[in-house]
DNA sequence: TGAAATGTTGGGGCG
DNA sequence: ACGCCCCAACATTTC
């Protein structure tokens, strides 16, 4: 590449795909060749403590595709390992980049790294351009009357959906400008193994990858979203769209989503709608409070007196709680690296409330295998069940396992995919097995405390227990 | 985006 | 027939 000629580089973090891709519209509107580049980020990596992590696998997929749809245009992604500080900077210098184009990223450690490539860039007298693309709005967009970020979900919901319209829905049309790509001979992808992990079973999960897997699980849900509302708090149900690692990693942008909720309408696509304001939301919150990160939202909360109880705590991410649901839950994350929404507020509830564990510990264990792990949204949801957070459930309301099992898996459907140890339970005993009878055990073969564990605690203790101790942090 | 405790009502069994 | 008890069903309040 002469170096007398001006490019652009856009540099693709969690919005791997080419359509609709605010950075790259505005890079390649730009008139410059543009340089397509992502970084497998090694201050992002050498923090993974498993080696074989499903989403480096993902994004691997999701890397190839973008860079496979590049080569096909006659241009490639520069796939580049190590740290995105450093190499972003030295490679728009090495390319005689006169600008470097990227999409907002609100999380803490995101912002400190973009600080530091800007003022790198700066150094270099390159210029940074970054654009909104992860969000319909974001920061300051969504304000109250007072000119204060939100602090309670519904009026910021509608607030935002007064702000709604055409405009912000609108897709950056990147394909128009295709031309403008730099033409570049096809580039090197690092395999896994040179990344240093290993791979997962998402092949064996059928996990549809990349942009060509996001356009399949949108169209496969676009056709079911007039049941979702009735259907998606059941986890034995194909109810939810199942798009979130797809949105977390922007292999379709949110626009894509949030135009299609606003301009079909209905219950479904409304109440959908709305769980994808609450993404929005506890965006828009994590860049105000960034604290919540390490704090309770309220901080009379810090001050809670957590049992935390390794023993409960290794139970509890095992799957083995003795409570049918719970485990259930937390064995569809541990061999999935998926949860079912409903579940999520249920073995959450659980830690938290049943076992009096700091709802940090399970923060940072679902931080460790969600396949769509986000830390605005992980943080915000955990906080909303440990009743500590912005808008959070209050601190006395605590879901009963047993009542919750019966109402959202009746037929314990769901259980017996994840727990087939109690495949020959009778269906009356299946959301609270410690309550079958020694004799029946016998008969249908099921030893409590042996086949299936014993339920670690009481829930009617438990309650009490959590109860006296909310009341003594907030009292 | 609860659950449990407590209060109220009304029907039926029964002396 | 009547009062009394029991308790299910529903409503309210409390956590």
């Amino acid at each position: 590449m002469p170096e007398n000629i001006p490019v652009s580089v856009c540099w693709f973090r969690r919005d791997l795909r080419l359509h609709d891709h605010a950075a790259l519209y505005h890079a390649l509107k730009a008139g410059r060749p543009v340089h397509c580049v992502f970084v497998f980020d090694t201050g992002i990596l050498d923090a993974l403590a498993d080696k074989a992590d499903r989403r480096v696998e993902f994004i691997w997929h999701s890397v190839r595709e973008v860079k496979q749809a590049l080569e096909q245009l006659g241009s490639t992604l520069h796939v580049l390992h190590g740290s995105a500080r450093q190499l972003i900077p030295q490679l728009a210098a090495q390319l005689g980049a006169q600008a470097v184009y990227c999409n907002h990223d609100y999380e803490p450690d995101a912002i400190a790294r973009d600080a530091t490539v800007a003022e790198q860039l700066a150094a270099r007298n390159i210029d940074f351009h970054r654009s909104k693309d992860q969000v319909i709005f974001e920061r300051d967009e969504v304000l109250t009357g007072g000119g204060k970020p939100y602090a309670v979900f519904t009026p910021y919901k509608n607030a935002w959906l007064k702000k709604l319209d055409d405009f912000y829905l609108r897709a950056y049309p990147t394909e128009r400008y295709f031309d403008h790509l730099a033409s570049s001979p096809p580039g090197a992808l690092p395999d896994l193994a040179e990344l240093g992990f290993q791979p997962t079973n998402l092949r064996e999960l059928a996990m549809p990858c990349g942009m060509s897997g996001a356009a399949t699980l949108f169209a496969d849900f676009v056709a079911r979203i007039d049941r979702y509302q009735q259907a998606r708090d059941f986890p034995a149900l194909k109810g939810v769209s199942y798009l979130s690692p797809h949105l977390r990693f922007g292999t379709i942008p949110i626009r894509a989503l949030a135009r299609h909720a606003h301009y079909t309408g209905g219950p479904g696509a409304q109440t959908w709608l709305s769980e994808l304001i609450w993404r929005d939301f506890y965006q828009m919150l994590l860049y105000h409070h960034p604290h919540v990160v390490n704090h309770a939202y309220k901080p009379q909360f810090d001050g809670l007196a957590w049992g935390n109880n390794p023993d409960w705590f290794a139970a509890w991410c095992a799957g083995r709680t003795g409570y049918s649901l719970v485990d259930a839950g937390m064995r569809q994350l541990n061999q999935t690296g998926f949860m079912h929404n409903r579940l999520r507020m249920v073995t959450a509830s659980f830690l938290v409330k049943d076992l009096q564990i700091d709802w940090r510990w399970g923060e940072r264990y679902f931080a460790q295998k969600l396949l769509d792990f986000d830390l605005a949204s992980n943080n915000g949801g955990w906080q909303w069940a440990a009743s500590t957070g912005c808008d959070a459930q209050p601190w006395f309301r605590i879901f009963n396992p047993v009542t919750q099992s019966k109402r959202f898996d009746p037929q314990g459907k769901f259980i017996l995919r994840y727990v087939p140890e109690l495949d020959h339970c009778p269906d009356k005993f299946i959301h609270a097995p410690w309550l079958l009878p020694r004799s029946e055990q016998l008969r249908c073969g099921i030893e409590i405390g042996r086949d299936y564990p014993a339920p670690i605690v009481d829930h009617a203790v438990a309650r009490a227990k959590t109860l006296e101790m909310f009341k003594r942090a907030s009292g």
